[in-house]
Order: C-alpha cells, then structure tokens, then sequence
DNA sequence: AGCACGCCGACT
DNA sequence: GTCGGCGTGCTC
C-alpha cells in the first residue's frame, strides 16, 4: 500500500505529493487526511496523506516506509483534503499552506534539533550534557558548534530532529466517586473525628454523577482539598487524569426568543429552506437594510438545517464579532455552537476545532478561517456582512473565505447566504446576472426609520473660520443629544490621522529609513514604529532635515479627537476605542458593555465600532471624516466609502428612538457621499458598474496582481518588466497586462517593488501561463534576488 | 526549505 | 594535507 504525502516543507520543488509505503500494519488504519511523520532526505518531518494508492512510479530502492501515524482519526475529512488542491491552485499557493490553513495554529508542528551523545569522550562539549543522554542545538553556545560538527563526523554525537507538536491537551483531575455502599462502607471505617471526610463521604453519596472534575468537587462539597486528598489516599474513590476542554468564558445571554418572521424575511427563510430541503447548491444574496433582521433569518435557517441532522457555518467579519452576536448563537443553540475568532487563545481555538471534528457540536460561528471548520455534513454557509475585505486573507494561502464557501458548498450540496446591506459588486452583478438568488429585505423587522443623514461640507467650515474637527453641526447635535440624555457614536477613519511626525519649519514627515513609509507613533512605547518592517526609534527632538525643533507632533487621530472633544463638552464622558485602549484581550468587550450600560455619553473610535454595535439608546452617529479612504489610489475606493457610511448609519436609531446621522466631508458632491446620504444602494451600484465598465475592473474583470521586488530599483523594474512582457506575449486580448507601475508603497525592507496587473474575462490559459511564469522564476530569477509575488482577486491594489 | 556533496582557495 | 567557503542538486 502506497501513501501519497505532501510533507511540511513549503518550496517550490517539493510542492508535489511523495509517495511512500505504508508499514503492514498500518494499512487498516491509515487514510486520506491522516497526518504521518516521513524522513524526507536526511530530515524527518510532518506529511499529510493525501491519497491511498497500490501504484507508484517511483523506483522501489528509492520508496521509504513512513515511520509514523500520527492521527489515528485523520486530521483533516477527506473533503478538505481535495479543497486543499483547488485552494492550492486557485491562489496560486504550495498546497502545505492550503493545507496548513485548515488546522488550528496549535497543530502545527515545530521542528528542533537536538544533539545526541552516542558515546566516547565528549571533551569540550561535557558540561552541556552533565547526565543527559539528549540535549537541544539550542542550548550550545554558537561558538561550540563547529565542535558538534567534528565530533558528529567521528560518531560521538549525532543531529536529530525533534517534531514537537504544539498541541497542548488540557488535563484535568477527575474524581470517581465509590457505589453507595461502598461509602458506607468507608464511612464505618472512618475515624469518628474526623468530621470533615465523613461530611465529604456524605456528600458524595448525595450525588448523582459518577465522577468530577477534583476542582468542581472542591467547589461544589465546600471540603478543603487536603481532606478530599486522604479520602483519595485511603482508596475510597479514585483519580484518573483526563482531558478537558477549555472553557471559553460564556458571554453573558440575555433572553434571545425566537421573533416572528415578517413578509420579507418569511419569503428569503422558504426559499432557502427549499434548497436545503432539496440538496441543492444555490447561493443566495440576502441584500437587506440595517435592521432588516438578516441575524434572525440566519438563526431560524440554521435551526431548520439542524433538524434535519446537518450542520452549519457562520461567517462573520473578525470585529464583528462581538459578544452581542455569539450572545445570540449560543442562546439559540446553547453548546451546539463552537466559537472561533481571534479573541480565542490558541488552545482555545484547538479545542473548539476538535469540538467539531469530533461532531460535538454542530454550528460553528467564526471569523474567515471558520470557513475550513471540518464538519461532514454541512447543511448551510452564511456569510455574512460578505462585502468586507477581511475575508480576503492577505498573506499566502490568499484566499478568499466567501469563494471557499462556495467550493465547499458544491461539494455538500448546500446552501449558501451572502448577507449584506451594502454587497460588494461582485456579488450584486452575480444576482442581477442570475447567478446568485436575490432576497432583498427593504423593511426594517421593527419598522422604525432610518436615521436622517445630514452632509456637512468641511471646506465651508474652514471659510468661515472653524478649524476644528468639529463642525459647528455636530457640535450642536451633539449638545442636543446630550441634553435628551441620549448617546452618540462618533466615527474616525484612522488613515489620514495616522500618527505621524511633521516639522512645522521645512514639511519633513520622519519616514522609515528602509521603507518608503512615514513613521508610527506609539505613545505606549514612546517611539516611532514602521508598520511595514520592524524597524523602529525614538522620537526626535530635532528635525532630521533642517534641524528645526519645532516638530508637530501629531497623536492618533482618535487621541486628537477626545482632547478636543472634552474641551467643547467638559461634562461629557467620553470612551474612546482604537487599538491602544483594546489591545488587551478582553478589553473591546468590556468597553463595549459599559457604553451599553449607559456608563458614558460618547463613544469615539475607528472602524471597529462600525459594525455589530447595536444599543438602542444611540441617536447620533458623527463620521468626522468621510473621505479620508474616498481619495487612496484604488479601484475600490468608492465603494469601501459607501459601504462604511452605511454601515456606521446604521448604528443609529435602532430602537423607537429616532436617528440621525452628521457626515463632515471635504468633497460633499462625491456620489458614494451623496448616495451614502440617500442611503440608496443600487443607484450606487449603477453609477459604480459604469465606472467600473470603464475602466476595465471588477466584476467585469477578474485581476491578478504580480508584485515584483528586488533591492536595486533597476532589477526590480527590469524583472517587472520582463516578466509583464512575457505575460503579454503569451496571453491574448481580451486579457490585458497593465504596468509595471511602482507599488504603492514602493520600498519596503530595502526592497523596491514594481507590480503588474492582469486583466480578463475568462482565460483558461491564464494558470498555466502563471505557472510557467512561477516556473521561470524559481529556475532562473530566484538566485537573483528576485522575488514574486502572486494575488488573485486582491482586495486591494 | 534544508542538507550533503564537491570544488576551490587559504592556512597549519 | 586539511578546513571551510558557497554553488549545485536532491528529497518518495
């Protein structure tokens, strides 16, 4: 029997399956998606089994046996396994990093050589060993190594390779409590003062499980340890160790009832309980406003899919997840659900991952790496909020969660939602063109209105003499919500605020010496940081440039705002969230409870407070600066505009009271304000798709980006350019190479980078051609210093 | 990727 | 002679 393995090493030349031969004993046992431990050339190291076979093409002296299984029930169900091939090839990645994406980080395995003694005198090397038969690489000073080498050459020590997993199983103490009359028994037999053990025996009896966590009974019995510990010591009842999950702190649940469907969302859950019903792929766009109840659609289509015994997936934008929205899944479905974000430690997300692969639970609610979560019968994939970019992971494998949904849906037969207030183009062209099922959702459940949207012209402000950051608008509507005691919600896109030191005198901005980036602040550090490379340095109290000390310093955008803030409204109590006040874990929650609690008048942030925040005393929504993402050079400018004012609309007035909205911008007259404003989405999409025709983008494009770097500019331009002519003379019209042009950010880590884009429709050539291209790179561009990069669908360019 | 082999110049 | 620098080629 012939085990076909992709081994743990990421490289070009090695990113096939080998194949070897599986020991005799194995054969009933292995299967596709088991990972095993392969010696591979003169390493050992981690494979994943991606096909069972009784052929092979390699020579029998050069076929190896695997040494080990490492999962007895297979990592990976065979489903992600072939998902892993086409991820592999759609995203232009080696499959281990396809792979890889579909276990949690803690299954990972690390490798660490270790320095056997094998006997003879170790000389120098003695005081490392003391007793130790085995010590790490590690451990010995650089300077001793050439000594490791000579005495591996002579015999006395050898290298080996030490795979560690970083799995951590948590184990618990777990008490086993003796039959009845057993205790009884032991009760006898007890001392009579000792008090304390025959009040524990008693205890026990009274209980009705059979065994306990030691910590639980603790707790529970109220009997200090050192008592239970005798009781244990006498043979009474028994200890074994066994493994726990972690608990990952409940959010607290609020009564979340099933609510009554409307017309509209009564309309979407039949459709789409028919294509369940049915076992039929079929991707649904649900295009319904804030409010509209798209979470209670959700909730009630996944409670029809579990009972009919599937299973399903919730995609939610990482910051969007809030304790508010898991609140309602495991209200709804109480343990049946598993939570998978980023707030989750990496144990955590381990045991929430095997909660799943286990079958244990049957709804998993997650950010985009939730999409891989390894269920076997899925019965429906939401995504929802699916227009934002988050779902595009932006290092290898660069894969978008909403297409994986899809693949993964074709394969189960199922169902998928796309939900949104604001679709991405993508998605809207798609149902306009039939290819998704539109359900649009106008109404809101509860029939309140939609905030008024006021627009505010920044540059009029300026004339008149306000160079605040506050509108003499905002200023008044935020005086009037206080005074009714209500709360308000200001928004700031960080870029354009960001962080950054000027010299009033000559205009410098300090930049990264390695980068063609400004500086960060970081007020916790006191020093400027690059957010592209690691480098980082005080602050100067010189300018670089002219020497001038008048530097204006300029904190963050949101730290800026709350100063001036509490200078208009002393009395206000402002909270403020960015990424200094919630780095630590847990903190974002706890912000946010006590905003929902009436604790502050105000709260200031940046994106992360657009989403999900649902309070219904909020009346009052500021954008301060609408256009500071309208203006980056890319395609998608516009609509990421539209759909952040939309989206931080609607936090307000989402209960009986009314809402309103002030937008300050410096370009009034551009159509994502004005349409943001009017809050109508199609004339959006229309005016968009025009432009988008145009130019010759997405959706009526697909793009591929090709990012070239090299440390001289001349290679990095040169490469480009070769490579951008290659592509042009292998690829024909209507496909369209566009550059090389400069990236934006043109230099990082001393590397100079030029990119290229490629246009078309549909090009079946193309993943060939690209693979050609990759292939010339590796053989011959590689060695120079060359590196390149492939994007399909980037979010960005 | 990482490891060994092998070829060449430098030094005991 | 031997050591160690890095270019080349291979990994079931």
């Amino acid at each position: 029997m012939i085990a076909r393995v992709i081994v743990d090493v990421a490289s070009y030349a090695i990113d096939r399956p080998f194949d070897y031969r599986v020991p005799e004993p194995l054969e009933r046992v292995v299967q596709v998606g088991s990972r095993v431990e392969v010696s591979f050339g003169r390493r050992r190291v981690i494979g994943y089994i991606v096909e069972l076979t009784n052929t092979t093409d390699v020579p029998e002296g050069k076929l190896k046996r695997f040494s080990r299984l490492i999962d007895v029930e297979p990592a990976l169900p065979t489903e992600l396994v072939h998902l892993s091939e086409k991820v592999a090839r759609e995203t232009v990645c080696f499959r281990i990093d396809a792979l890889q994406v579909m276990l949690p980080s803690a299954m990972r395995a690390t490798y660490e050589k270790e320095v056997v003694h094998c006997g003879g005198e170790l000389g120098a090397l003695a005081p490392y060993f003391q007793k130790k038969e085995r010590v790490p690489l590690k451990s010995i000073d650089e300077t001793d190594w050439p000594l490791v080498q000579t005495l591996q050459r002579n015999g006395t020590v050898a290298l080996e390779t030490l795979i560690r997993q970083q799995t951590k199983k948590k184990m618990e103490r777990v008490l086993h409590f003796p039959s009845r009359e057993a205790i009884d028994e032991a009760l006898e037999e007890t001392s009579a003062r000792a008090h304390r053990q025959k009040d524990f025996l008693q205890w026990m009896k009274e209980q009705t499980v059979q065994s306990m966590p030691f910590r639980r009974a603790v707790e529970r019995s109220g009997i200090s340890s050192s008592v239970i510990q005798t009781v244990i010591e006498r043979g009474i009842c028994t200890v074994t160790e066994e493994e726990v999950y972690r608990e990952v702190e409940a959010s607290e649940l609020q009564a979340d009832e099933k609510l009554v469907l409307t017309e509209e969302q009564t309309v979407a859950y039949e459709a789409i309980c028919d294509a369940v019903d049915a076992k039929r792929q079929e991707t649904f766009l649900v295009h319904g406003v804030t409010g509209s109840g798209k979470t209670e659609l959700y909730l009630q289509s996944i409670e029809h899919v579990l009972a009919r015994g599937e299973q399903a997936i919730v995609l939610v934008p990482e910051i969007a997840l809030t304790p508010q929205m898991s609140a309602r899944f495991q209200q709804r479905f109480g343990d049946r659900v598993a939570l998978m974000h980023s707030g989750l430690s990496q144990g955590e997300k381990y045991d929430e991952w095997r909660k799943v692969r286990r079958g244990e639970v049957d709804v998993v609610v997650g950010a985009r790496s939730a999409v891989y979560a390894p269920f076997t019968n899925l019965g429906l994939i939401v995504v929802d909020e699916e227009h934002e970019s988050s779902y595009k992971q932006e290092d290898t494998p660069r894969y978008h969660a909403r297409d994986v949904a899809i693949w993964r849906a074709t394969y189960h037969r199922c169902p998928v939602l796309l939900g949104s207030a604001t679709p991405s183009l993508e998605s809207f062209a798609r149902a306009q063109k039939g290819v998704y099922t539109l359900l649009s959702m106008t109404k809101r459940a509860n029939d309140f209105p939609m905030p008024s949207v006021e627009v505010v012209d920044m540059r009029e402000e300026l004339r008149t003499g306000n160079r605040s950051m506050f509108s003499t608008r905002l200023v008044e509507s935020i005086e009037q919500t206080l005074e009714r005691g209500e709360q308000i919600v200001l928004f700031l896109n960080r870029r354009g605020f960001s962080s950054f030191v000027l010299c009033r005198d000559c205009g410098t901005v300090v930049e990264c010496p390695h980068c063609d980036i400004s500086l960060t602040y970081h007020r916790s550090t006191e020093r400027l940081k690059c957010h592209y490379c690691d480098y980082e340095r005080p602050v100067p109290q010189q300018c670089p440039n002219c020497q001038s000390e008048h530097i204006r310093f300029f904190g963050t955008g949101t730290q800026k705002a709350e100063v001036e803030l509490k200078k208009v409204f002393p009395q206000a109590r402002v909270i403020r969230m960015d990424v200094d006040t919630t780095r630590r874990k847990g903190a974002h929650e706890k912000l946010l409870k006590s905003f929902g609690d009436g604790e502050a008048d105000i709260l200031l942030g940046t994106q992360m407070i657009a989403k999900g925040l649902d309070f219904p005393n909020i009346t009052l929504v500021g954008v301060l600066a609408a256009d500071s993402a309208l203006h980056l050079a890319d395609f998608r400018a516009a609509e990421r505009t539209f759909q952040l004012l939309t989206q931080v609309s609607g936090r307000a007035g989402r209960a009986a009271l009314e809402g309103h909205v002030v937008v300050q911008t410096y370009s009034p007259e551009h159509y994502a304000i004005e349409l943001a404003k009017a809050q109508k989405y199609e004339p959006f999409y229309e005016r968009e798709m025009n432009n988008r025709r145009r130019f010759g983008y997405p959706p009526y494009y697909f793009i591929v980006l090709l990012r070239f770097s090299h440390p001289s500019l001349t290679k990095a331009i040169q490469y480009a350019e070769r490579g951008a002519d290659y592509l042009r003379s292998r690829l024909h019209a209507p496909t369209e190479v566009i550059g090389p042009a400069p990236a934006t950010v043109s230099r990082v880590n001393d590397r100079y980078r030029y990119q290229c884009l490629i246009k078309y429709k549909n090009d079946d050539q193309l993943h060939d051609v690209l693979a050609q291209l990759m292939h010339m790179y590796r053989t011959n561009w590689m060695k120079d210093d060359l590196r390149l990069l492939i994007n399909v669908e980037p979010s960005s360019i």
